[in-house]
RNA sequence: GGCGCCUUCGUCAAGCGGUUAAGACACCGCCCUCUCACGGCGGGUUCAAGGGUUCGAAUCCCUUAGGCGUCACCA
């Protein structure tokens, strides 16, 4: 069997999205999988929509996802070359030779006035010009586009591996553009020569080329050329605000790679989800894949034909299984830059703080927000002292706190570990003869200010330190009415 | 508008003529617990509608509706 070659091929417009992240992932997860060659072509066709460093955007996207190719830019190999703006001589090459079989046409016509008609699409009044006139018109130095003679009738019927036979009627196809007047070929012909030259075998794209893949299929034809394999993608959808669900885009937050990755999301994490969107496994309900598994099991008939609304919730569900995953370590790194600046004690105790924060996020961004109240003490109104569950009121704090700071001050330096302030403080609770949570609510509010807080109330006392943590409760009791 | 594609819980989805219609996220309850989280246990909600075919339909066929795409010298 001859071997499986995939291609992605982006048009260079300055951001990857998570749509085009999810084309690009499927079609190298296909390969892989067939242990065929996964290929990266740059269609920069588009003069006026070219961004500068946009292909940048694309390889560093590529590479920060695991996603390698191994033919492309700074890849080399022998089709190339990648970046079709390099490869004009050879649409024109065979934009002519497709003249001379019959199956295109020199048009001479205004760029703006060949629109008319209300059915739309080209009137086809260059499609039979005399070869004299077309002669003089060339002579005369006449610009001029090179457009696909399509058949009049019949139909054109392809194969797509999710959706079987597409069937479209030749009559709904126009007379389209293969060469731009500025020597640039279209998209529609670009993709024809240059899937069929780089040895392409199975063609893996979004859903908006379904209708307009008879045209290419005409070319092969015409070519004499054989067919890829057809698979088309049903779109990412984003659902707004007021509940509309529509393609992912822009008005639906951060949807490109680079956004997901300033938000905190791991890498490893947004590849899992995204494949996981559109396709399914089928033999297994784990959901959890690095990219080396995703390459094992990935097949076509995983993927799904319906359109998959993207999920941040579920992201961040994932994201945060693969942070917990994380050693204490590992994740206290990647979480640092997330934290903002930090006061020295923090600074010294990050290691124990990251460990409280581990199995509470579903991103990094988050990291700031919840140790926001240990750089600063937060204003709070003291009924948060009251806690029915915990037997907890204003009065009980009164009665227990200043017992609590007492017996703190007492505690050295040195001692100040989470173990010896739990049981120094449950000394105090023996003593009282209340509920533990009778005690250390209220001396959580004091040090924190709010009721969800990350590690308990000893923890806090630990990571804020001696000094810090005897004021805060200090003054948080001076407040008390 | 023409043409094309799509339609199972709120979301991702399994299902390929006979199932109590999996599983996951989210949500709700309970347990654990120095708050929350983690972890454990449990719960509700789904086959777009209408016609067929069949002993039997989420599964096959038709119609309708809705969504999306496409009709560029954009990809």
């Amino acid at each position: 069997m001859e071997k499986v070659r995939t291609r992605f091929a982006p048009s260079p417009t300055g951001y990857m999205h998570i749509g085009n992240l999810r084309t690009a992932l499927y079609a190298y997860l296909f390969a892989k999988k067939e242990h065929g060659d996964f290929i990266l072509r740059i269609e920069d066709t588009d003069r006026a929509r070219y961004v500068d460093d946009a292909v940048d955007v694309i390889k560093n996207t590529l590479r920060a996802a695991g996603i390698t190719w191994d033919e492309g830019p700074d890849a080399g190999g022998e089709y190339g070359p990648y970046v079709q703006s390099e490869r004009m001589a050879i649409y024109k090459e065979y934009a002519e030779k497709l003249i001379e079989l019959g199956g295109a046409y020199r048009c001479f016509c205004d760029a703006d006035k060949k629109t008319e008609g209300d059915f739309g699409g080209y009137d086809r009044a260059c499609r039979d010009l005399p070869a004299e006139e077309v002669e003089r018109r060339l002579k005369n130095g006449d610009s001029y586009v090179i457009r696909q003679k399509m058949p009049l009738t019949g139909e054109t019927t392809y194969f797509d591996v999710l959706h079987g036979n597409i069937t479209i009627a030749n009559e709904e196809l126009e007379d389209q553009i293969l060469l731009k007047s500025d020597g640039m070929p279209t998209y529609n012909f670009a993709n024809v020569i240059d899937d069929h030259l780089m040895k392409v075998t199975h063609i893996i794209r979004g859903e908006e080329f379904i209708t307009s893949t008879p045209k290419h299929v005409l070319l092969y034809d015409a070519y004499g050329w054989e067919k890829p394999v057809f698979m088309h993608l049903a779109p990412v959808m984003g659902k707004a605000e007021d509940g509309t669900v529509s393609k992912l885009s822009k008005r639906h937050g951060a949807t490109s790679f680079e956004d997901l990755v300033n938000l905190g999301y791991l890498p490893p994490a947004i590849i899992n989800y995204v494949a996981l969107l559109g396709w399914n496994p089928k033999t297994t309900n784990e959901e959890i894949f690095s990219l080396e598994e995703l390459k094992k099991l990935f097949s076509a008939e995983g993927l799904s034909k319906s359109p998959a609304v993207f999920d941040y919730n579920k992201l961040g569900w994932l994201n945060g299984e693969y942070l917990k995953r994380m050693t204490d370590e590992e994740f206290a790194q990647k979480a640092r830059p997330f934290a903002g600046e930090l006061t020295d004690n923090l600074q010294e105790k990050w290691l124990f703080v990251a460990a409280l924060l581990k199995t509470r996020l579903t991103n990094l961004a988050q990291v700031e927000g919840e140790i926001a109240f240990l750089k600063e003490m937060p204003p709070f109104d003291e009924s948060l002292y009251a806690n029915k569950r915990n037997k907890a009121t204003i009065q009980t704090a009164k009665d227990i706190l200043p017992q609590v700071i007492e017996v703190l001050a007492g505690v050295s330096e040195s001692e100040w570990t989470n173990e010896n302030l739990y049981a120094k403080i449950s000394d105090v609770i023996e003593k009282v003869g209340v509920k533990k949570g009778a005690a250390l609510w209220p001396v959580r509010i004091s040090i924190a200010g709010k009721t969800v807080t990350p590690g308990g109330a000893t923890e806090l006392l630990y990571i804020l330190g001696k000094d810090e943590s005897l004021s805060r409760m200090k003054k948080s009791l001076a407040n008390l009415p």
